[in-house]
RNA sequence: GCGCGGUUAGCUCAGUUGGUAGAGCAUCCGGCUUACAUCCGGAAGGUCGCAGGUUCGAGCCCUGCACCGCGCACCA
């Protein structure tokens, strides 16, 4: 009889100990793997946020790409997993800001940028060493000696590098444009990083002044200060005598010059059909402004006050004041014909909740349409040496096929966000961050304008991997957006921007990438954009898409809820492969679930049944002697026959990411299958009388358990290595770097 | 407004190319049977949202509708 299993499965016992001996092994590191492996499987790993500790989704993203990446493994490949972490930029810096308020009542501008930075990256560090630890607990074959975090000096060369390529390319430039400027983060933010809310609002319906011919409808009366015109369709024949004409009026103790505008974009049906035009705070109207050159005034400044521009009557008041007092205004001087209550959405940013203000601000730009000529690419349909442009290679990347994106309906998705894309607005006025690689040189006297508001020229401007020579250079104040360097990471993660660098050469572009679905614009958009700009190559084959976790009764996890879960409770209570099995088995690529410590329970009866069949094998195979050589009976080979069978079903499953469904079938196979009746069915046949019918039932169940072992070793790597570890087989390995039967 | 997803057993969800409905949990009955009571044997439970259509045959395909959820746009 072989060695002596405990009566039930431990896995606190086990885990630790094999994820050691797994980290002792290096096979974590593709160098290391044994024998002749040509096939690549690379993988980077989607970088966690340094802002805490995991929680239940990223345990659902770690099981899904472990299991990927092991069975690949196991197939003989080469196989690369680079493990890392996000600074997250906005988020870190909005959550210690919001801590040291907490805390000290102060925020970042009280303490300074160079004490802010340096808190912020002390709560990184503990962050990291956190989710390390979390990640090896989840069992993760992760290659630790490539670690990477997206602000570290490597990837600090690669951002530089990436913007001072993209700036002489012309596709970054400066702008002053109206952007989305949150007043409670004080910085501005992508539109991707505006949330629209639905509010209940006010439809006013007035007039300027009691001598202006058009009424206008507008939700936000305090900004009509900042008009410069008022717009109507062209075919509206209310208004056709007052096209092109201009109006000196006085509104709220505020003179404007309006000009009477015709623009197709007007709906005739919606308020009065006329529209004042406000330039500076809104992007459609700035649109407007442009196309009839209209000038611009900003009433609204950083902090959500009215600005001097705004006239006497509001200067200084915060916006929502400003309403009041101009409805009054205007009640008190009987302009005001109607009030209406309508549907609205606010704009919010996502991190901060702040209310989101669009203001004209000088702000770097990744230009999405600008062409340019491409030196060298493998993109299909976009050829070395043609002209192209950010947006065009990032349709075709995936339009010809090369990227796959898993659910495909995300794929639509996608091209819907692409067609309605804008420039990208990449800088931030955060203090952690990747600093802006332009400096200024400043030949007059700054005064309290930082060398960015003073409008240096350009030739006055420098953009650098490294600082300029020479004196009075100043660098940009402003930081990048977070996921211009996370648009990096499939690359910047193996050696670039040394296009030699080995790493880069075997294992880009990635095989796999698995990211929720809520960052395909933030980020699996922004990767493919930025590696087919400085590679000329897709960054990944197939983006598999997963879903979001929420709570057992449906809710998302949040902390105004308070139903947050940490895994290593779970990993505690059930194993880590427990709550691996019951991240992937039935939820379906794209899906949300909801967690059920129900679901986890039930995988930790599978293991110890798991266990179990293997006690029971172990006690009727002998030790020393391997009976592989005795023959299988007809009905034992049957049963071999049968394996095989679904063995070559589960390897078409992992070939096409169907883990949902792999997972459990192997499940049912093992239970139903080789314990319920295989097992049951051999109990005569290990007492039988022939020797042979009794060897052959031996080989048979060592045979099924070591393939099933195989088989669910992705999904359940801890209980497989320990239970593969006892095995009587001669010329063993560690299970994670054994042969995927065939 | 444009688009997407969901609606399957009491609950949470699977169902890969159309072929007599599955899992876990919960329920009921009976069992310590050469591993496992974290278990075993058995049972009950479904007009697969509604209405049409295609087909020899539809949970799966087509049309329409309803409800729930999501993305994007508009929001003067």
């Amino acid at each position: 009889m072989a060695e002596e299993l405990s009566k039930a499965y431990n896995a606190a016992e086990v885990e630790n100990k094999i994820y050691k001996r797994w980290e002792d092994s290096g096979f974590f590191n593709p160098d290391n793997l044994p024998g002749e492996r040509t096939r690549v499987f690379s993988v980077a790993l989607p970088p966690p946020n340094a802002t805490g500790t995991l929680h239940l989704g990223h345990a659902l993203e770690y099981s899904l790409q472990d299991a990927v990446v092991r069975y690949h493994r196991m197939k003989g490949e080469k196989v690369l997993w680079v493990p890392g972490t996000d600074h997250a930029a906005i988020a870190t810096n909005t959550k210690v800001e919001k801590i040291l308020i907490k805390e000290e009542g102060k925020n970042r501008h009280d303490i300074g940028r160079e004490a802010f930075v340096k808190k912020v990256e002390d709560f990184v560090a503990a962050s990291r060493s956190t989710m390390q630890k979390q990640i090896r607990q989840i069992g993760a074959s992760l290659d630790w000696s490539r670690e990477a975090f997206t602000f570290d000096e490597p990837r600090n060369l690669g951002v530089r590098t990436a913007f001072k390529r993209m700036y002489d390319a012309g596709l970054i430039y400066r702008g002053f444009r109206i952007i989305n400027w949150d007043p409670k983060g004080q910085t501005t933010v992508s539109d991707d990083e505006v949330q629209h809310k639905p509010e209940k609002g006010m439809l006013y319906t007035f007039k300027y002044s009691a001598d202006f011919p058009i009424e206008i409808a507008t939700t936000r009366p305090e900004t009509k200060v900042g008009d410069t015109a008022v717009a109507v369709h062209p075919d509206d024949k209310r208004y056709q005598q007052y096209i092109g004409k201009d109006f000196n009026v006085e509104f709220a103790g505020k003179k404007l010059h309006i000009k009477i505008i015709a623009d197709d974009s007007i709906d005739s049906e919606f308020g009065t059909g006329a529209v004042g035009v406000t330039p500076a705070h809104s992007i459609i109207d700035a649109e407007m402004a442009q196309r009839h050159n209209l000038p611009m005034v900003q009433v609204i400044n950083e902090y959500a006050r009215m600005t001097d521009q705004a006239g006497p009557l509001v200067a200084g008041q915060k916006v929502k004041e400003a309403r009041e007092t101009i409805v009054k205004w205007l009640n008190d001087n009987n302009l005001l014909t109607k009030k209406d209550s309508i549907d609205i959405n606010i704009s919010v940013a996502d991190r901060s909740g702040g209310i989101i203000e669009p203001l004209p601000k000088l702000q770097w730009f990744v230009s999405v349409n600008k062409e340019f000529s491409i030196k060298q690419s493998s993109i299909n349909g976009v050829a070395s040496g043609t002209t192209t442009t950010l947006k065009d290679i990032m349709r075709k990347s995936v339009e010809n096929g090369q990227i796959k994106i898993m659910p495909e309906r995300e794929e639509k998705k996608y091209f819907n966000w692409i067609n309605n894309l804008r420039d990208w607005n990449i800088s931030r006025q955060l203090w952690y961050g990747h600093r802006v690689p332009v400096w200024y040189l400043i030949t007059h006297e700054l005064g309290s304008l930082s060398a960015q508001q003073a409008g240096v020229s350009e030739e006055n401007t420098y953009c650098g991997i490294e600082a300029p020579k020479g004196e009075g250079w100043v660098q940009d104040e402003d930081t990048l957006d977070t996921w211009f360097s996370s648009a990096l990471w499939t690359f910047s993660t193996l050696g670039w921007p040394d296009k030699n660098a080995p790493d880069l050469k075997t294992y880009h572009p990635t095989s796999f990438m698995n990211p929720g679905y809520e960052i395909l614009f933030f980020w699996v958009a922004r990767m493919i954009l930025m590696s087919g700009f400085l590679l000329g190559e897709i960054p990944f084959k197939t983006v598999y898409l997963h879903g979001m976790l929420r709570d057992a009764k449906g809710h998302k996890f949040s902390k105004s809820l308070d139903n947050g879960v940490n895994p290593l409770d779970i990993i505690n209570q059930y194993g880590a492969d427990a709550l691996r099995m019951s991240m992937i088995v039935g939820i379906g690529p794209g899906n949300d679930a909801n967690f059920d410590t129900n679901k986890v329970k039930a995988y930790k009866h599978f293991g110890n049944k798991v266990w179990n069949i293997a006690r029971f094998v172990l006690m009727n195979v002998p030790e020393t002697e391997p009976s592989d050589k005795a023959e299988f009976t007809k009905e034992d080979s049957v049963l071999i026959d049968e394996l095989k069978k679904f063995t070559e079903e589960i390897t078409g499953d992992m070939d096409n990411y169907r883990l949902y469904l792999a997972s459990e079938k192997i499940y049912h196979y093992v239970w139903h299958t080789f314990a319920d009746k295989i097992i049951e069915e051999s109990k005569p046949k290990l007492v039988s009388e022939s020797l042979a019918v009794k060897a052959s039932a031996q080989r048979m169940l060592l045979e099924i358990l070591t393939v099933s072992l195989k088989l669910l070793h992705p999904f359940m790597p801890f209980i497989t290595e320990e239970i593969y570890s006892k095995l009587p087989i001669p010329d063993k390995q560690l299970l994670m770097v054994e042969k995927w039967p065939e």
